[in-house]
Formats: structure tokens, sequence, C-alpha cells
DNA sequence: TACGCCTGACTACAGCCGTAGTCAAGCAGG
DNA sequence: CCTGCTTGACTACGGCTGTAGTCAGGCGTA
């Protein structure tokens, strides 16, 4: 996660991501088309995010199919990595004033932290 | 957090959020100098800030006074939240892949994030 | 073969952000 | 009164992002 990528052009890598490899006129038909958004559009997101390296292409049947070098659950963590860094300077306990006000955490997503929390903890025992 | 702010912007705001109602002159001193801004840069980002409503000022012995509305907890708290919404649609698992991998959370996050989970948990359960 | 569609490259343009220069007004000191 | 420093308003400009139009080439079908 060097170089930055925009709020829509994450959206589109995270549908690559998800969804295979896939053409342009498969994410214009299955992800562009129902936001409204134009074929070009698609287009030029794609190769922005290729010349970036965050997306590899390969010409199959004379049709480039594009896919991410990594999965949407490491391309979303090296996100968070990159936001906890350079918005929060590495700090956590903004994060954690979230948590505190947020009224709608699923029982999953506590039940995970909670975990992750505790292996965290029982790690730094050992050390 | 309704209109966004600029990465740089952020650090202007927390400045001022942290250290009280500043004029623009000490802002410059103690913060932008430090960091090699020109004056007319720390100026420029504190109208805007203004503008997009997030500093207030008042005209305090003929120079004005910025300040935040709000302190530099809640501040964080909100960019937290906007960022889990607007990036992660809401979802914490990236949060908890992050966590999974860091390597250098400090003793201190820790605890309150355990604190914050557990807080969480108990509420949950009086629902 | 000619027409039309899919695909990809290139070009464009507006908005936001980071950064900064310039100019004008006010105040303080000589 | 003139000069210089501080402050604030305005202007500028390049880069990144969101969005899209256009053009040209390939392929299939009438």
């Amino acid at each position: 996660m060097k170089k930055p990528v925009g709020e829509q052009e994450l959206s589109v890598l995270r549908y690559v991501a998800e969804h295979g490899p896939a053409t342009v006129g498969e994410v214009v038909e299955r992800f562009g088309e129902p936001q409204g958004l134009a074929r070009s559009t698609i287009l030029t997101v794609m190769e922005r995010l290729r010349l970036k390296g965050y997306l590899t292409r390969r010409k199959v049947d004379g049709v480039y199919q594009y896919a991410s070098p990594v999965r949407e659950g490491e391309l979303l963590r090296d996100v968070v990595g990159d936001f906890v860094q350079r918005t929060l300077s590495g700090s956590l306990s903004p994060f954690a004033a979230y948590l505190s006000d947020a009224d709608d955490v699923s029982d999953k997503d506590l039940a995970q932290l909670q975990d992750v929390v505790a292996r965290l903890r029982s790690k730094k025992r050992k050390e």
C-alpha cells in the first residue's frame, strides 16, 4: 500500500480482488453500471490501479483479465494499517474511543475483536 | 465530519484542537516551521478548515484566535468512524485482521482495547 | 465487403489538497 | 512621518481523483 488509492478506486479494487480475475466488461456490467458509472470510467480506474501496481492483467482470448495480486482480506488489512499509521500516527486509542461510542457493533465483529485481543494478550505474556 | 479533510489539514486541525485556541502566528511557529511549512500554507489550511466548519475564530486584540469546536479525542473518534463507514462499509473485521498481524501494539493500547471490548460485551448482554 | 459492437488507448476537465507568493492594511518604533 | 514587521485576503499552480468522451482496431454477421 505505497501509492495512495482513492475511495472509488478502492471500491473497484475490492470488487476485483473479491470476484476473481475479471475483464473490464464484466466489472462494468456487474459493478459499474449498477452505480451509474460509464464504461470509460471503470476502464480508467482499472488502468490507474494497474499503473500503481494494485492490479495485474493478462490477455486471454484477446481480452484482458484483470486480477489483484492480493486477496480482499489482505488488501483491507493493509488499508487499515496505512490509515492507522498515516492518520492516527500509529495510535489505537482513537479506535478504542470510536468503538466505545459505536452502538452498532455486530456480534460477529465483537467476537472477532475479543478473540484477537485475547490472542495479542497471550502473545505479549510470552515475550 | 461531513466535508472531507486532507491529511495535512487534519494534522493542523489536530494541533489546534490539542493546543487550545491559537493564532496563525503561533501555529506557524510551533507547528508549521518545524515541518518546513511556509506561513501562507498554514494560513490557507486554517482558513479552509474554517470554511469547512472545523475551526472557529474570534478576534482578540486585533488578531484572530482559532479554535476547534471539538477536542482532539472526539475529532479522531469521528475520523475513525468516518473511515470505518466510508472505506470499510462499516465492517470491523479488517481492523481485527490488522490487529492480528500488528506486532507493535503498545501495552497501553492493548489494555484499552481489551477494556472497551469487555464493556461492549457486557452492554450487549444487558440488551 | 460493409456495418456495428466490444475493447482498449488517449485526452479532457473539474474539484480537492498541498504548497506558497503577493498585496494591502495596521501597528510599533525611530 | 516613514519604515518595517505582523496579519489576513486573494491568487496560483501542480498533482491526484472521479468522471467521461472519443477514436481506432478487431471480429462477427448480414
